[in-house]
RNA sequence: GGGCAAUUAGCUCAGUUGGUUCAGAGCACCUCGUUUACACCGAGGGGGUCGGGGGUUCGAAUCCCUCAUUGCCCACCA
């Protein structure tokens, strides 16, 4: 047999995943089997696979794996989210470089780019995840910009605003200056700044009087429209009614009063900018105060803006604090760290914007899904922590801003047919927005061409949040087959930084759209973060390539390393060396293979050390499969991993194949054959949820199969009833091989030379499993003694003591110690037990079997010094 | 500022309702071994006052209080 003695990850990955595409198992159809259904987390269509997505994926095509080795009818559905902002500032920016501005172009042809340079990047990362082994079924790949992903998305606009859900609305939002679009809340990021507090005067009207205020923001006095003071203010008493003088621009503002003022913030005095500040923007609604908006939409200073007019604000910031330090007008400056709205996307400061947004009430929508996960667990979230963020949020939502200044997404299918607050209407198609118009209107002479849709796009978010419904095209047609079939779907694995942007939503719309979970357990993943626990990211470089990883380790190897170590909902501290830990692993169970497969098989008797063997592996294989069981029903993923790792490496690879194992170049029986290699095979099933090509590759060479018997869909064990006490004895028979090595290890005998072993047994029954001991440490024999054996070395288990004799002269002195080392302990330990039993409280107050266990070690440790003392006295 | 979580071996983490030798696992480390699946290996070994302090209890890694440190989330004062 000539199999190398290393496993090849790379020509096993290609072939394997070639052939289980090619007898479409991984594509599922409704059938009469329970389904079992993920939806992606759609990855944005820039992006390509980083060890974020590597991990998350990984974890839901074990997930998957397993659940279509257990006969449902799994099915992953894949796609690509076309994440608006960022793929449409790619564009722009592509399109830059070539010399085209975005501005110089009509909406069509801005999209024909968009949708160009999607076509061209777009698949990069689905097909990164085919590396991985991921068995998502490919003949369902989503995009949120289908056209009927795309239409499930306008009716929902439409039925939401129809329900008089979504309004139009006057609103500060946040502006990206840079990007040029509104923000949602929850894509902006608060970052610590170092900035400057700047104490500014303004002179009171008709007086010499002047007044401080600071501000952070020295350009916006130009906005300014009051001066606030604390009414309770004793210092400012004397302004109140009166009006100040705003510097430079020479306005005159009102003083006005509010409790709002923080007295012991700055000087107590703060100036009122409504037009660019949320908080001056509800003082002012409160006393009616005029609003001045200083800015472009690009963050440069308009018109109100004076001699700074086309100067970006940073510039006029500096440029204008000179300028009042000239005047006379800038008291002092303080160093201030402040917090600084930026924007997710493009980094750049938010400017807090008046302007007109679409909005979606989400009071009333939020309350099936707040029960949902905190009331009734229809949806459960694994770790259970992330429920609190979750009811932190939905008790305190606000209305979703749902538009966006872009062109990339959905237009708002809203039609403006005047220039009035409301001569607008809201309809799927021109055609029924005319009829709606005309009506509204009054005027039956409109046509399509005096409809102008709005120009705006909505959220990436409104369309990812349909998402486990429009996948099974749910919205178009709520009552068709498949969405009937896979809806709710079983899992959803996604990352604690999107629980508000998507996961919280999809329970919205879930409950809004179907009257039902979208899912119904929520697995989040942590961050993957480097060994210096930084988060791993572009900009930093320190996240390593995927596509080399897997190149290097194995996708096994890749896979099995980013389990490892992952807790759900703890960050992950990625190292390499787990990788490395991953391909050994899967090096180890090749070598198995090679094992089993150079054996000659011949009809004889089969030993009674493999029988015990068999049987032993057997139950233990039980055992653990039992653990495994309720590991995954907690979603403890790497305990479940960790678990197989222990059973085949260490139950199965170092004990049971020693056990087993035939003489050198002596043929195997057929009895044990057979079983060891159905053994094997159970663990290849226990294994391929995390390693899938090196199990399927394993598992087609092992025995000959037919594409139909492919482990892929091959049978996941189920839970056999364990006898235990062939696991508790196997437990005890592998102390003595234990105490055999170590004596084979402190005299420095080699294995090869065989020993003699004495047992002191006081019940003087022999062992069933002599021959497992005998074959595992080399012992030819194994005598039953009523004494101890002068001149051998000892060593105890439980209450049998061992001896093998030694040709050499024994150090007495040596053994003396020894034993008397043991039987310090071991009086020590019988001494804390003995206290314990004699404590009336302890014996009054603790449950029964607490004490039943307490009195047995109590005998244990009294038989066992008994034994050592023995040994002492017959040693002297 | 408010909230949540964490702190156990060098590292990454388990430890379910307080009670069997409960102080664990994997990796790393040390010693020995190139024996005929695998040195990507085998056998053996060392290593922790369970963040500090206090309390409840017959009994605390586990429950309570407090302090410290770290992480995350929310809000945001010019």
């Amino acid at each position: 047999m000539d199999i190398p003695s290393k496993y090849d990850s790379q020509k096993a990955e290609n072939h394997w995943y070639d052939y289980w595409m090619e007898n479409n198992y991984f594509s599922s159809l409704p059938d009469e089997r329970e389904p079992y259904t993920i939806v992606i987390p759609p990855p944005n269509v820039t992006g390509v696979l980083h060890m974020g997505h590597m991990l998350n994926n990984t974890i839901q095509d074990v997930l998957t794996r397993r659940a279509r080795l257990m006969g449902k009818n799994a099915c992953w559905v894949p796609g690509m989210d076309h994440a608006s902002i960022a793929t449409e500032a790619k564009v722009v920016a592509k399109l830059k470089s070539e010399g085209i501005e975005k501005t110089d172009l009509s909406r069509d042809e801005f999209l024909k780019h968009a949708w160009d340079w999607t076509n061209e990047y777009g698949g990069v990362i689905l097909e990164q995840l085919k590396k991985l082994g991921c068995s998502c079924d490919w003949n369902r790949t989503k995009f949120t910009m289908d056209d009927d992903m795309y239409q499930s998305v306008i009716k929902v606009f439409v039925d939401l605003f129809n329900k008089g859900l979504i309004y139009r609305g006057h609103r500060m939002v946040n502006w990206d200056p840079e990007a040029l679009t509104t923000l949602s809340d929850e894509e902006v990021i608060y970052e610590e700044k170092q900035g400057l507090l700047y104490y500014l005067s303004y002179a009171i009207e008709g007086s010499d009087e002047k007044v401080t205020i600071a501000t952070t923001r020295p350009e916006t006095i130009l906005g300014d429209t009051a001066i606030c003071i604390n009414p309770n203010d004793d210092r400012y008493k004397h302004l109140k009614g009166k009006n100040a003088i705003v510097p430079i621009c020479n306005r005159v503002i009102p003083i006005i009063e509010d409790e709002y003022v923080d007295i012991e913030f700055g000087t107590g005095c703060l100036k009122i900018t409504p037009a660019h500040d949320i908080n001056d923007k509800a003082l002012g609604e409160k006393h009616k105060l005029e609003t001045i908006d200083i800015f472009n939409a690009n963050a440069t200073l308009n018109s109100f803006g004076l001699h700074y007019e086309g100067k970006d604000r940073f510039v006029v910031r500096k440029e204008i604090s000179k300028e009042l330090e000239e005047n006379g007008f800038l008291i002092k400056k303080e160093n201030y760290v402040n917090k600084v709205g930026t924007s997710e996307r493009t980094k750049a400061v938010i400017e807090p914007r008046l302007s007109d947004q679409w909005f979606l009430k989400m009071e009333d929508l939020v309350k099936p899904a707040l029960k949902a996960v905190l009331e009734t667990e229809e949806v459960r979230f694994f770790p259970k922590k992330f429920e609190n963020t979750y009811r932190h949020w939905m008790e305190n939502i606000r209305d979703w801003n749902i538009s966006r200044q872009l062109w990339w997404g959905q237009q708002i299918p809203a039609y403006y047919f005047g220039d009035g607050q409301n001569d607008f209407v809201v309809a799927e198609t021109i055609e029924s927005a005319l009829k709606l118009a005309q009506e509204k209107s009054g005027n039956t002479g409109l046509s399509k061409e005096d409809l102008r849709q709005d120009e705006d796009a909505l959220d990436t978010w409104f369309s990812s949040w349909l998402w486990p419904i429009s996948v099974f095209n749910g919205i178009l047609e709520p009552d068709n087959k498949e969405v009937n079939y896979y809806y709710p779907t079983s899992d959803l694995v996604t990352g604690p930084d999107i629980i508000f942007f998507w996961v919280a939503r999809m329970i919205i719309s879930g409950y809004e759209y179907r009257d039902e979970r979208p899912f119904k357990n929520v697995y989040f993943t942590g961050l993957v973060r480097d060994k210096q626990r930084r988060k791993m990211s572009k900009s930093l470089g320190n996240s390593p390539d995927a596509l080399n990883l897997i190149e290097t380790y194995g996708a096994d190897g890749v896979r099995v390393g980013l389990l490892l170590s992952s807790a759900a909902g703890n960050d992950l501290m990625f190292d390499e060396d787990l990788c490395q830990q991953g391909k050994n692993f899967a090096n180890k169970i090749w070598n198995g293979f090679r094992l089993l497969k150079g054996w000659e098989v011949k009809e004889q008797a089969q030993p009674e050390a493999s029988k015990l063997g068999i049987e032993w592996y057997t139950a233990k294989f039980n055992q653990v499969l039992e653990e495994i069981e309720d590991h995954f029903s907690k979603y403890r993923i790497s305990d479940a991993l960790m678990a197989i790792y222990k059973l085949v490496w260490d139950d199965y690879s170092s004990w049971l194949l020693e056990i087993i194992k035939p003489e050198y170049q002596k043929p195997i029986d057929k009895t044990t054959y057979d079983a060891v290699i159905h053994l094997f095979e159970q663990n290849l099933k226990l294994l391929h949820p995390f390693m899938p090509f090196l199990t399927e590759e394993v598992w087609q060479h092992i025995t000959e199969r037919s594409a139909e018997d492919a482990l892929v869909v091959s049978e996941w064990p189920k839970v056999q009833k364990t006898d235990q006490s062939l696991i508790n004895n196997f437990d005890f028979a592998s102390e003595v091989v234990s105490g055999v090595r170590n004596i084979r290890k402190e005299k420095n005998i080699p294995m090869k030379e065989a020993l003699q072993l004495s047992v002191l047994n006081e019940g003087g029954v022999s062992n069933s499993w002599d021959e497992v001991i005998k074959k595992l440490t080399n012992v030819s024999e194994i005598s039953y003694v009523e004494a101890s054996v002068d001149g051998a070395l000892s060593f105890r288990v439980k209450s049998n003591e061992y001896f093998v004799p030694m040709n050499g002269a024994i150090d007495i002195e040596a053994e003396i110690k020894k034993i008397q080392e043991e039987l310090k302990y071991t009086k020590g330990f019988l001494n804390s037990v003995e206290k314990k039993l004699a404590n009336e409280r302890f014996v009054n107050n603790a449950p029964e079997q607490v004490i039943v266990n307490e009195r047995k070690k109590q005998s244990d440790a009294i038989s066992k010094i008994e034994t050592l003392e023995k040994s002492l006295a017959s040693l002297k």
